[in-house]
DNA sequence: TATCCAAGGTAAGTT
DNA sequence: AACTTACCTTGGATA
């Protein structure tokens, strides 16, 4: 029983820090972390200059993100709390630790994408949002806070939902220093299982409130854990992720491509959806599971989730066409 | 100023 | 299995 009830975090404050740069000649293939990290596909990221989601055309700005990342297995050992920024061919890095393997891992540094470009289908829809965003590279989100702050997305706008997600870390996470500044992580399960249901509604979740709470539970128990559905085939992953309160298809995808690397995943969100109507309207299967199918044939299956994020962005960004 | 509406859906109840 | 409906909240659109 710890005695942090109130929405004070405890303060866990290392004080070292480093600071490096990757060169992104050693990368494959382009990057652009602001399309990357603000395309609405993690909302585990801040800008320490509060103007996320706000300039989204503004290709090549040099702003600092920031996000405190937990322990991943075969990544990291420990929390790292690291800020980054893009500038002059380098990704510039402040943390408290060695941030290199873990930037690579969070933002897929390790992805060839020019190959995956080569691999995209022939569509010229897909290729104006590739064209546009080019270095957009997916996300690899820690699973707990990723499949949480999906939870919240549910009916939500996406500078919303970011919101929701740095509330929640405010509120509910430990905090860390970096270089004298303090960043709240997004809080653990135990942390979050032990709020009331009025505690989260205070933050504006809604009815997103109970399931967040039940589903932390589920996870600080040991009942259910979203990295237990790696190893199993997309669709039975999909379905096992679905047994998390306020977690459906759409949801389940979501946490299936922005976090455990399922890339052939396509979230049919409402975007996705009128697109599909619009544009691949033979694609519509009427149920969600047949219509995802159809369109992953279409996307081009192993990487349709790459298509997806591109077209989801683009759509949104440019309002229609 | 007041009202309406959609926002990266899901759960629960009906047919 | 497919179809309805309720659900929190808010910023922007419309009247």
């Amino acid at each position: 029983m710890t005695a942090d009830s109130g929405p004070t975090p405890g303060a866990d404050v290392s004080t070292a820090t480093e600071s490096g740069a990757i060169p992104l000649s050693e990368v494959a293939g382009p990057f652009d972390l602001q399309a990357t990290v603000e395309s609405g596909q993690s909302y585990l990221w801040d800008r320490p200059d509060g103007r996320m989601y706000e300039s989204m055309d503004a290709h090549g700005g040099d702003a600092w993100y920031r996000t405190v990342a937990p322990p991943i297995d075969g990544v990291t050992d420990d929390p790292i709390a690291v800020r980054i920024r893009q500038r002059e061919g380098r990704l510039e890095w402040v943390a408290t630790d060695d941030p290199v393997p873990l930037v690579t891992h969070l933002l897929r540094l390790d992805d060839d994408l020019d190959a995956i470009y080569d691999a995209a289908p022939d569509d010229d829809l897909i290729q104006r949002a590739v064209d546009a965003y080019r270095g957009l590279r997916l996300v690899r989100d820690p699973p707990f806070p990723c499949l949480i702050s999906f939870i919240c997305s549910a009916q939500m706008r996406v500078a919303r939902v970011h919101g929701m997600s740095v509330g929640l870390a405010e509120s509910f996470g430990t905090e860390y220093d970096l270089g004298g500044k303090a960043v709240p992580a997004f809080p653990e399960p135990d942390q979050l299982a032990g709020r009331t249901e009025a505690e989260l509604r205070d933050l504006k979740l809604g009815y997103r409130a109970p399931y967040v709470k039940r589903t932390a539970e589920m996870v600080a128990e040991g009942a259910a854990h979203p990295t237990e559905a790696l190893g199993l085939g997309y669709e039975a992953a999909r379905e096992y992720l679905t047994q998390f309160v306020g977690v459906g298809d759409k949801i389940a995808d979501c946490v299936l491509l922005f976090s455990l690397g399922y890339l052939e995943a396509i979230p049919l969100d409402t975007w996705i959806q009128t697109a599909v109507a619009e544009y691949y309207p033979d694609c519509d299967c009427g149920t969600y599971a047949e219509t995802s199918r159809a369109l992953r044939e279409r996307l081009g299956g192993a990487y349709a989730g790459y298509a997806q994020t591109y077209l989801f962005y683009y759509l949104r960004v440019r309002g229609d066409e």
